[in-house]
DNA sequence: GTGAAAGCGCTAACAG
DNA sequence: CTGTTAGCGCTTTCAC
């Protein structure tokens, strides 16, 4: 059971050193062909395997894994992301090993600290709203971390964010033109980052117009569907009901449309994240998209740099965003699909 | 850069033995409160952190690490099952490295192997369609492995799967009991075994009734809801097309709605793997649908079972079906969105 | 080109 | 209750 054939053995059946099978085993070329073949043989019959925790130990080094922690491993924001990133980590050899906070600095905390007690190369972290000074001395022993989807604070490191801000106000903006005044907002725990920044940016831009925020149109507590129908449902029977409505995250943007389904009713829609289904959406929705691959992607290529000794500047990078229409259209007057 | 403290460096600053230290961090009770507290002092000072790698390697054993190779990251339903995973590793006190194999052999072996040698404790695996023998070296040495979704070969091992089989031929009774005739059926590759399976299933039921499988309303490489649009449409334009059609997969039924919706037609819908937006599918949809979230969760607890040592018979387990309806109802006589 | 010895950071034995 | 001695499986000196 526990008998696994270790270099010594494999040197003891092939009738050389240990250090000539190390060798062997790396591929070290200045080895006799002779040499070289009998440990291949021996390594054959016995099933050796090398024991790379037991290498990366004396190496002092690589353990030729990064960890992964996002915020929720059951949003498919975050699962796209990681898909990208165990991807490019892939394409460097290295592995991922994936966890998910919650949204619990507590367990964002003991998850970090757990990865880097396992020698990870690096950490992609999408951040809870925090202080994360606690990472600096592992930082400072060589533990790369990037933050990714929010920034970080207390921590000196780079982030990939999107334009959250910016998307914002370019949602209602949109809205605005559109000749809506009475616009309905709904977003998840003002907890999260980004959506803190996706109201600033809405505010902001009614503000520019010279309208207000009514607080009666936000819903600030909007964690699931169910919870952005209930939102909605509650603000069309207000006696002067919105004409549209913002959406802070995919999950509010599905709650609204089934919503407004369900009374048989239309208002203007535009939410924030794309995701896989929206073209099937019931009705029309402008969606606030941004490429949450390359999001994930720039991450893992911004840490592996790092790993591989780029020493340049932390940096912040902004990722654009871009309004695109989704969902079906009605039958009456549409002349053909079109998507995107 | 790389000069961490080792329990040696906190010995000799707490003036106790190394062993002293180890069994500090290890929270060993039988250890003199006065020096516990400087251990634990000098830790703090010189930012100890335990190196588990290390750890691992002296005990022989446990890197507390689990392997999980699904064949495709970005899709929903194998996020969902490892979302499962990794929340059961947790409560286990476990990390997860996730990869995914895109269904090719070459890369299912590569990694499994790469995982070993990282002395992971275990692996969940969802078999591509190939000999798993290879893997008899590894179980033999202690690294207990399960399959998850679809059974492997050549290898004695768990495997929780769900019954797709009988799945579809309820899936087919439900269409032959409407009064359907011609079904039409989208499924992806043959060369995966739920697709065989499913296939398999829906012939039988087909047989049962009296019925044969017409070739041209069969189509077996629909990996894509692309694809899906493409068969679909082919098929509706036959000379006698299919009066329904049954749904391989979450993204072949997407497919086929989406077409349906765009000719402006509707015929019954049956489809395998519910998905987070089917309630809002543009016609009503029934689904066969099974709990994702336990395949993974089963799989997990199976192997911990194995891992703590359960040495009992290997089984598959076969979870059940159930046919749910989803989708958007038609409002009283509505298809699309109609303005008040 | 090859091998012996030392040691990565930690824990298991066994003394004291 | 504490410390000493070994050694996990491998790689790195540095001789040969």
């Amino acid at each position: 059971m526990s008998d696994r054939p270790t270099m010594n053995d494999v040197a003891a059946y092939a009738k050389v050193s240990l250090k000539t099978v190390s060798r062997v085993a790396n591929g070290i070329s200045s080895v006799d062909p002779m040499l070289t073949e009998r440990v291949h043989a021996a390594m054959k019959t016995l099933g050796f395997r090398r024991n790379s925790v037991a290498a990366s130990l004396r190496t002092g080094g690589s353990t030729k894994t990064i960890g992964l922690i996002t915020a929720d491993l059951s949003n498919t924001f975050y699962t796209t992301l990681s898909s990208a990133v165990v991807s490019v980590a892939r394409s460097h050899g290295y592995q991922v090993i994936m966890a998910s906070s919650e949204e619990s600095p507590e367990i964002e905390r003991s998850l970090a600290l757990d990865l880097c007690q396992r020698r990870v190369s690096g950490l992609i972290v999408v951040p809870t709203n925090t202080d994360h000074s606690y990472l600096k001395p592992e930082v400072e022993l060589g533990i790369s971390v990037v933050f990714v989807d929010r920034p970080g604070y207390g921590l000196a490191a780079d982030a990939i964010i999107a334009d959250n801000r910016g998307g914002a106000r370019t949602a209602i903006e949109h809205l605005l033109t559109a000749g809506h005044r009475r616009i309905a907002i709904l977003i998840d725990s003002l907890e999260i980052y980004t959506m803190r920044e996706r109201l600033a940016g809405a505010q902001e831009q009614l503000t520019n117009a010279g309208f207000d925020l009514d607080p009666a149109l936000v819903a600030n507590d909007v964690h699931s569907p169910d919870d952005a129908m209930v939102a909605m449902s509650r603000m069309l029977a207000l006696v002067d009901p919105p004409t549209a409505v913002f959406c802070g995250n995919n999950r509010a943007t599905v709650g609204a449309v089934e919503e407004l389904w369900r009374r048989n009713t239309t208002i203007d829609v535009v939410g924030f994240d794309d995701f896989e289904m929206s073209r099937l959406l019931p009705q029309p929705v402008t969606i606030v998209d941004y490429d949450t691959v390359a999001l994930g992607r720039s991450a893992a290529e911004r840490l592996f740099a790092r790993i591989n000794g780029d020493g340049s500047e932390f940096a912040d990078t902004l990722l654009a965003t871009r309004l695109i229409t989704k969902g079906l259209r009605p039958l009456s007057d549409r002349r053909g699909i079109t998507h995107s």
